[in-house]
Formats: C-alpha cells, structure tokens, sequence
DNA sequence: GTCTATAATTCGATAGAC
DNA sequence: GTCTATCGAATTATAGAC
C-alpha cells in the first residue's frame, strides 16, 4: 500500500465537508426561491438539508455569504447568432422558461431581489453581463441603444416570469408554453430588430 | 347652544381617531412599499406615523388586517374607449406610469406580492376584475381569448414597473418617459388589438 | 383614545464540547 | 467536522393603567 496508516495520498482529500456544503447550498436556493430573503431562515435551510444550522454558519460566515454563494447564476445564453435571424426571440423566450423551470436560481434571485439590496445588485450584474452584451452583439446597434434595447427585453422577460411563476396570474398560467413562446417571442424580436 | 351638555350633534361625530387611522395607512404603504411585508414592522409604521405601536394593533387587530386596509387599490382606468384605436397601448402605459409614479400603493402591493400569499391574491383580483374586463371591452374578442392577452399585457407592464421601479435596471431607469411609452405602447397595442 | 409594560416567539450569531 | 447550548436582539401581540 501507499501509507500504513492507511487513507487517501496527499491529493484531493474526500472531504465529507463537501457534500454537506452542497447540501446547504442546494436546500439554500430551495428556501430563498420559496420565501424569499427574510422568509428563509438559516435554521429552515439547515432543516431543509438535514443538518445543523450551526454548519451553516461555519461554512458560509452568515445569512448574507450564504446567499451570495446560492445566487450564483449563469443564464447559460446559447449562441443565438446561429440561428435564423427570424426565430431569435421564440429562441430567447423558450431559452428562458427552461432556465426558469429547471431549477430554483431565477426564482430565488427574484424573490429575493424585492426586497434585498445585494440580490437587487447581483439582479443588475446578471443583466449588465448576461443579457446585455448579447443583446448588443445580436442587434449589432451602438451601445446606447443596444442596452435600451435589452431593458426593454429584460422588462418582458421578467415580466413573464413574474406574473407565472411569482404571481401565478391564472390568465398567463393558462398559456401554453408554445403560445407563450410564439408570442412573446414576437415582442422580444421587434425589440431586438425594429423599433 | 343646541344642548347644555355640549358636544356634536348625533350624526358624525368628531372622532380625532380617524385622521389617526388615515396616518397609520399611509405610513404603512410607505413601509409595505419601501420593505415588503415582512421587512415593514408594526414598529416601523407607527414610528413613521408619529404614534405608539399598540394603536396600530387596536386599530386594525394584526398585521394582516392593517395590510389589508393599506392595499386597497383602484388602478382607475379612464375610458379608453374614447380614443382614437391606434393610440390607446401608449394611453394604457401612461396611465400605469402615472398610477405608479403617483403614490406608493401599487409599489406595496407588488413588493409584497412577491413574498406573501395575501398579497399576491390582492393582485390576483385586481387584475381579474380591473384589468381583465377592460381589456375585453376594448378588444371586444372572446372572453379566453381577452384574458390571454390581458395576462400578456399584465406581463409587460409589470415588468416594466419591476425593472424600473423595484429591480432600478439602470438601462430601464435611462430611458425617457416619452420613449418609454412609445416602445412599450406599442407592444401593449400589438396585444391589444394584432397577434 | 393613547400609551406602558411585558408575554411569547423567533431569529442570527457565538462559544465550546465531542 | 458536527452538534449542543445559549445569548441578545427583534418581532407580533396582549393586558391593563391613565
């Protein structure tokens, strides 16, 4: 053997500390996605993952690290120039809903960006690097008017999503997904291509 | 005088506890709009209201039912059906700007709304009975087929009001109020009365 | 009608045993 | 690395004096 006294050699040593790390932030985005900020606690998210709120402290400092660390998102925008320029803005609606529903980042972003002044800026940042530069890139307008541009569309984006996922209008929860995506798909389009 | 024993006739009494009840509402939308449900405080509303906590207790029984009373909430939709067709998406984007701009019940609503059930049923039914119907009228289509575009419309207007107000997108903030409610009238008008 | 005092919870955070 | 015990602050809500 390596060593008599037995364990892993010196590289990557399983730590058990990381699947429990997981476990919070995991439990963490469920928890802020349902109730946002100040509704999740640190002791409902430490229950939620079948731990010790205690852990949750140690490993994340406070409430504030801890969702710092649960917030982390990339939209994950594919690359849009490929497609025909015609099915841009189904393609960026479609892309979205997915990213909506698979699983609780966008929606503990939101939820939490109400209320929260750090959610609030991480909500800007996304958008400011995410969602304006490829709107830019796609439109191929200056820069003023590519980012007024992208308001516009991050305006019905969330839009969208808050009134389905948030407010659960029961009009837009009556939508089916292609009629959403045929539709508001034809807004987003206008304003990455005409007005 | 009218009687010895002094004092205002049967009808109407002269309570001093109604401009009390009115400052504790409007106190409480400014914290319910500035906060959110949870982060506004029986405290803080009635520090800002110049009164003692347990009044707003007495006055209105808990926190719920003081909320109840401070999201009353009438959009107060002119008649848009006085306008000539093609400028009434633009009309219905001035009309919420000006609603949004003028006091601080629609921004307690929404960031309530995002955290707390009572809240988000409020703008359930505010969309229902105010928006819905409205939108029929003016549309004059099938009753599924209105409420689908309502929903629509709801989704870009909030998500206007969402970027704007609450999430302060700076490239939403930058744009103009007249560029505003040209570009987003004219989504609202292509759901109104096109695809 | 208004306010003082306080009960009963609940939260974030810390100290320290194992 | 994990958990027990607990502190100090803040919250809603109640009881009752004035």
């Amino acid at each position: 053997m390596a060593a008599t006294t037995e364990g892993p050699p010196a590289a990557a040593p399983p730590r058990r500390s990381d699947a429990t790390r997981a476990a919070i932030v995991a439990a963490a985005r469920e928890q802020f996605a349902a109730a946002g900020y100040q509704g999740a606690t640190i002791r409902s998210i430490a229950a939620a993952a079948g731990i010790d709120p205690a852990l949750v402290m140690r490993y994340y400092g406070n409430k504030e690290g801890l969702f710092a660390a649960a917030a982390e998102f990339d939209l994950r925008l594919p690359d849009l120039g490929a497609l025909p320029r015609s099915q841009v803005g189904a393609a960026l609606v479609s892309h979205f809903l997915d990213r909506w529903e698979g699983d609780d980042a966008l929606m503990a972003l939101l939820r939490a960006a109400v209320t929260n002044p750090a959610a609030r800026q991480r909500m800007q940042s996304i958008f400011a690097t995410q969602v304006g530069p490829q709107v830019g890139k796609l439109s191929g307008l200056p820069r003023a008017e590519a980012a007024a541009r992208a308001g516009l569309i991050s305006s019905q984006i969330l839009g969208l999503a808050l009134c389905r996922y948030v407010l659960e209008l029961p009009p837009v929860l009556k939508l089916t997904r292609a009629d959403t995506v045929r539709r508001v798909g034809a807004t987003v389009q206008r304003y990455l291509f005409d007005a």
